[in-house]
DNA sequence: CCTGCTGGCGGACTACGGTCCGTTTCATCG
DNA sequence: CGATGAAACGGACCGTAGTCCGCCAGCAGG
C-alpha cells in the first residue's frame, strides 16, 4: 500500500475512492451492515450477474431484478442508489483490478515505463475492458447527463492521466488533455467505432497510440 | 418556406441532411404537408421555444408541451420522433447557419484558410455554440446511447473534420482523429469543463488550439 | 430471554417517455 | 360539390426509473 514519495499514486491521495459506497450503513463511527442487508446485497448482485449473463445488461430492469432477487424495489435503490450504481457495482471488481494495475502493476501499464508508454498501455487496456464489458459499461455510464464525469471512477482516471501528462511539460493543458483523451476512450464512442464504423481493435489501438505520441511529442 | 435555387439546402444536396425529416409526409413523389399538420408543428415549436425561454430545456416534458400547445401527445411524437428530435428541431435554424458557415462561409472557418486554422476556428465556433445553447444541446444529445453519434448532424461534422485532416496526410487515422476531436467538443464534456472544472472559455479555446496544432504538426 | 428502537424492507405511487389505435380532418377526384 | 381514402389527431395505455412511508425485524442493553 505504501509507495515511494515520488510515485504518481501519491498524488492520488485524498481523491475519491474507487467506488463511493453510497450512504452506506456506517454513519457515525465504525459499524457494520446489518446481516439481512448484507444478505440482500449479495442476493441482488448474484441475480443481476445471472441476468446479465443470460440476457445482457439491457435486460436488467429494476422491477424485474427486484422480482428475480425476491426483494422489494426500495431495497435495490437503497443499496445502489440508481440503475447506474447497480451497474457500477457489477463492474466494481474488475474496476478495482484495473486501477490496481495501472497504479501499482507492472510496466508498461504501471510505474516504471515512460509516460508515453504508460498512456498507450492505458488506452489498450481500456479498449480491452470495453471489448469485454461494453454493454455493462455503457449502462453504467448512461445516467443523467454529465453524471459519469462527476463520478469518482472518472476522477481517478483523470488524475492518473494528468499525472502522466505532467511528466512531459503539459503544464497548463494537462487537465484539458486528460479530458480529451478520456473522451476518446468513452464506452459510447468506442462501441460506436467498433460496431458502426467497423473499426478493428487493432485500428483503435493504433489510432490511440498515434494520438498519444502526437500529443507527447516534443514541440 | 420555399427558397431560391441557390439557397443553402440546395447546395447540401448529396451531403447528409442537417436534420433528417422523420418519416415526413412526402413518400412517393413530391407532396406537401397537410395544412393542419404544418399549423400544429408551428404551434408546437412556438410553445416549446417559449417554455425553454421561460424555464430552460429541462422544463420541457412531452406531456406538458402537448398541453401547452393544445395538441395531443401523439402529435408531438409524430412530428419529432422523440424528445431529442424536438430539441434538434429547436436548434435546427442555428445548426443550418453553423454548417453553412464552415462549409461555405468566410475564412478561417470556411474555405480559404489552411486546415489547421479552420479546425481551430471550428472548435472556437463550437464552444460559442455550446456557450449559448448548452442545455438545449445537452437535451438534444441525451438520447439512447450512441444515438447522437449515428445522427446526421454528427456525420456532417465528422465528414468535415475528416476532409480537413486528410489535407495533412493523416491518411489512415483521419477518421479516428475526427471522432476524438468531436468527442472533445461534445456538449456533455464541454459543459462539465465549464461548470464543474471551472475552465474559462479562453482556456477551452487555448486547449483546443494546442490540441489541434499538436495533431497537425509535421512529424 | 425480553424489550425497545433504529434501520432495513417492500411495494404502492409518481413522473416521464414512448406507443397504439379508433376517430377526425383534409385534399383530391368524379 | 359530395364521396372517399389517406394522413393527422388525441389521449388512453404501457413500461420503466425513482420516491415515500408504514411496517417489521435484527441487534444491543437490561
Amino acid at each position: 500500500m505504501d509507495r515511494s514519495p515520488l510515485s504518481i499514486e501519491n498524488r492520488l491521495a485524498g481523491l475519491p475512492k474507487i467506488v463511493d459506497p453510497l450512504p452506506l450503513p456506517m454513519l457515525g463511527g465504525v459499524r457494520h451492515e446489518r446481516a439481512d442487508a448484507a444478505r440482500n446485497r449479495a442476493t441482488i448482485l448474484a441475480a443481476a450477474e445471472q441476468l446479465v449473463a443470460a440476457e445482457g445488461a439491457s435486460a436488467i430492469t429494476m422491477d424485474r431484478l427486484a422480482h428475480c432477487a425476491g426483494v422489494g424495489k426500495g431495497t435495490l435503490f437503497r443499496h445502489f442508489g440508481d440503475r447506474c450504481g447497480l451497474m457500477r457495482a457489477l463492474l466494481d471488481e474488475r474496476e478495482r483490478a484495473f486501477q490496481e494495475e495501472f497504479i501499482r502493476g507492472p510496466a508498461p501499464l504501471g510505474p516504471g515505463a515512460p509516460p508515453c508508454e504508460r498512456l498507450i498501455a492505458f488506452g489498450a487496456r481500456m479498449y480491452e475492458h470495453i471489448e469485454i464489458q461494453g454493454d455493462l459499461l455503457l449502462a453504467a455510464e448512461n445516467g443523467a447527463p454529465g453524471e459519469r464525469l462527476r463520478h469518482s471512477v472518472y476522477a481517478a482516471y483523470r488524475a492518473h492521466l494528468i499525472a502522466l501528462l505532467e511528466q512531459r511539460d503539459h503544464a497548463g493543458e494537462a487537465s484539458y488533455l486528460a479530458d480529451v483523451l478520456l473522451a476518446a476512450l468513452s464506452s459510447e464512442l468506442v462501441l460506436f467505432q467498433r460496431r458502426e464504423q467497423q473499426l478493428t481493435p487493432r485500428q483503435l489501438a493504433s489510432g490511440w497510440s498515434e494520438l498519444v505520441r502526437a500529443l507527447l511529442a516534443e514541440r
